[in-house]
DNA sequence: ATTATCTATAGATCTATAGATAATGC
DNA sequence: ATTATCTATAGATCTATAGATAATGC
């Protein structure tokens, strides 16, 4: 029952719309930063020219970050959100952990298919934040400590297993995107498949685990029947 | 029997002084490059500061590389070969591609103790590196091929699983440079043993595989008995 | 005499700020 | 009246080169 916004036609949360503006500038410059870091590696570019891809005046920029490196980390994490709300849909009604464990790896090697800007910056900049607090990495942690407690993987720890997961899912988006050539479509269902039976499951149930059906989560509009 | 160098006290192959004193330059802004790379990322650091480091006359640089980044590649390779060499002596007595694959392995984990230079150098650029023609890639992706064919292992295909090999080799490099406290002596072992088996071995054959005595070859000088 | 290295510097960026302009709130 | 954005610019790098110095070859 707060001051309600009266115009409410835009989604944002309701704020001035001073705050508006200003959230709508932030994040110009944060989908131009993400654009770059996926093409290029490091954001080894001027200002400049970022606020000229963000169509920003070149001083507004530090009413936002007070440095380059600023931007970089918060386009990071804008890409770790965006990436970590897209594997808890996906996951959400799976209940054994080694499934949700597979289930995110699946939908971790289709970024490079479904959202290529994200996938991009994952292996150009993924290695910095494969103990991250943000994205995959707390969440396969999660799950394959819960793996291990219940019985499904029995031959690795925790850690060990984490970065096992966070590197070799780097390795294979790079070759996906490096290197289309390589790729065959049940790819990720058999690099999953081995990623289980590495860690102790039996090759069968693996490869059944691999390949259980993924909701299909096109994140268009709602469609009516 | 061509004109023999009469002074022959360095090592360095039979070259004018003047050759050697442009080759000493050349390793002494190789070796600065090298030690940026491995604690910073990209070489973004400036011309003058890797002459400083170097202890060469800044102009000197331009004798040398006509950019930063031709500087850059230069280190790199240099330290592929480096590690390349280092694989070839650890591996050369063992018969069979999967012991080989698996020392191989082993070595490269232990070079965050052993080397830690070249290690640091892998983790913060290694992934560019997954499919290059020099360092560990091309000898992983001829021990996994001759793997395959011959029986050892039989659930996956060489370039998904170098992929795999690579990415997760660089996620443990990086797990021990920036947690080690996570890590126990084992460690590479047992990750090892976790590729082995998704590669199709059975468990019992992957860690005997992963457990063969290395060749104790300290690089000092051979002492006699 | 020749070649490599070093010192000094011009010109080209790039960052950070100051002051002016435009948008919103009241 | 307040707040955000934009334009213009001073000062701080940083690169690339030119010319001088030092080392080596003959």
């Amino acid at each position: 029952m707060s001051t309600a916004p009266q115009g409410a036609e835009t989604a944002s949360s309701g704020a001035s719309r001073h705050d508006r503006r200003r959230t709508r500038t932030r994040q110009a410059l944060i989908d131009a930063a993400r654009e770059f870091l996926a093409t290029r590696g490091n954001l080894d570019i001027s200002i400049q020219e970022i606020t000229d891809a963000a169509d920003v005046g070149f001083g507004s920029f530090y009413n936002h970050f007070p440095t380059k490196d600023d931007l970089l980390q918060a386009a990071i994490e804008d890409a770790l959100e965006e990436h970590a709300d897209m594997l808890d849909r996906h996951t959400a009604h799976f209940q054994d952990a080694a499934t949700v464990f597979a289930a995110s790896l699946r939908v971790t090697i289709r970024l490079a298919d479904s959202h290529p800007q994200i996938a991009g910056i994952l292996s150009r900049t993924g290695m910095r934040y494969l103990n991250s607090d943000r994205g995959l990495a707390p969440r396969a942690l999660r799950d394959i400590t819960r793996a291990v407690t219940d019985g499904q993987f029995d031959a690795t720890t925790p850690p060990l297993a984490l970065a096992i997961t966070g590197g070799s899912l780097l390795g294979l988006i790079h070759l996906r995107l490096e290197h289309p050539e390589l790729w065959t479509p049940d790819t990720p269902e058999r690099f999953t498949e081995q990623l289980l039976v590495g860690f102790g499951m039996p090759r069968g149930l693996a490869r059944a685990t691999a390949r259980k059906p993924l909701p299909d989560l096109t994140t268009g509009p709602i469609s009516g029947p």
